[in-house]
DNA sequence: GACGGGATGTTGACATGACAACAACCGTAG
DNA sequence: CTACGGTTGTTGTCATGTCAACATCCCGTC
């Protein structure tokens, strides 16, 4: 009776609840932030993660293929990325002295006042629709959850 | 002193290990979930969604404005994504009867099929990589948070 | 039985991100 | 000092999603 094919292990009811939980609160959680950034900063979630990572390096600048890796985004997203930004003047490409290949990645004036401004405001919409609508243990036991879930696609993928 | 702006209330250790856990498993965990699911059935996550939702409804059909609701996308996007899963073969869009202007859209045999051979594999890859990596406790845990969130945004757009 | 406000869907323009193919360059074995 | 495998970034192409503007149609009113 067995052709092979192991039968398909269903989500159970608490599981599926978690599963849509995630799906749905994905869904709406990054359209109200991304509508929040969008209005009272003229960013994306992208390009906020962009100019959030490279002004905390160490130099405020950081070679591509560092901030990719960093950010576990692909090189050509973020090349990508980097030549819209670059074309709205908030980032530059600079030249690497020991590598004609290279790319330095940092912000202009104007990216660097950009972040300024919209860190206290995106801070606040991520406490309005996230952080401050939880208790400390569950804050506690949503991070372990998740770096769990990262850590375990990072065995897979380094 | 005051010159009007609240002080930013930065997220603490806590808070910010939460959010950024948040912001990188979904990276990683839906770029993962997206590739088993286009590997092993063609689908994107918003094609498998669709057709999932549309199997599930009472008559295997549904107005595409209920969808949308039910699906919490808007009609724009969600007529964009049926004209192109139409244009695969795997839907339809169907007359209504009682409103010259309605649509209902309902699965072809093909759609159907495809669903059905979709559901193991991405249960199974479901399993993989978010509800097995977590316990019981863990998984109700998160339940409960992402509802909470849920129903926290879907108070300000209902 | 025509009007006006609201609902249903569609469309166009544009920003994103994924993947794969490339071009250029580095460094090391020989 | 040359060939070659690996690295750094870039680019083209295509599928998605967003927003805003529309064209149609329905319905309660007057």
């Amino acid at each position: 009776m067995d052709d092979g094919v192991d039968r398909p292990r269903w989500l159970s009811k608490e599981e599926d609840r978690a599963w849509r939980g995630y799906r749905r609160m994905q869904l709406l959680l990054n359209r109200q932030i991304a509508r929040d950034l969008a209005r009272d900063a003229g960013l994306s979630e992208a390009d906020y993660d962009v100019l959030s990572n490279v002004s905390e390096a160490p130099g405020g600048s950081m070679r591509l293929t560092e901030l990719a890796r960093h950010m576990r985004w692909s090189k050509s997203r973020l090349s990508h990325h980097i030549t819209r930004m670059e074309q709205r003047g908030l980032v530059v490409r600079g030249e690497v002295a020991s590598d004609a290949r290279g790319s330095v990645i940092s912000l202009t004036d104007r990216g660097l006042e950009t972040i300024r401004q919209a860190a206290p405001g995106h801070v606040e919409s991520v406490r309005r629709h996230f952080v401050d609508l939880l208790t400390p243990a569950q804050l506690a036991a949503f991070a372990e959850i998740s770096w769990t879930v990262v850590d375990h696609l990072l065995e897979a993928e380094p």
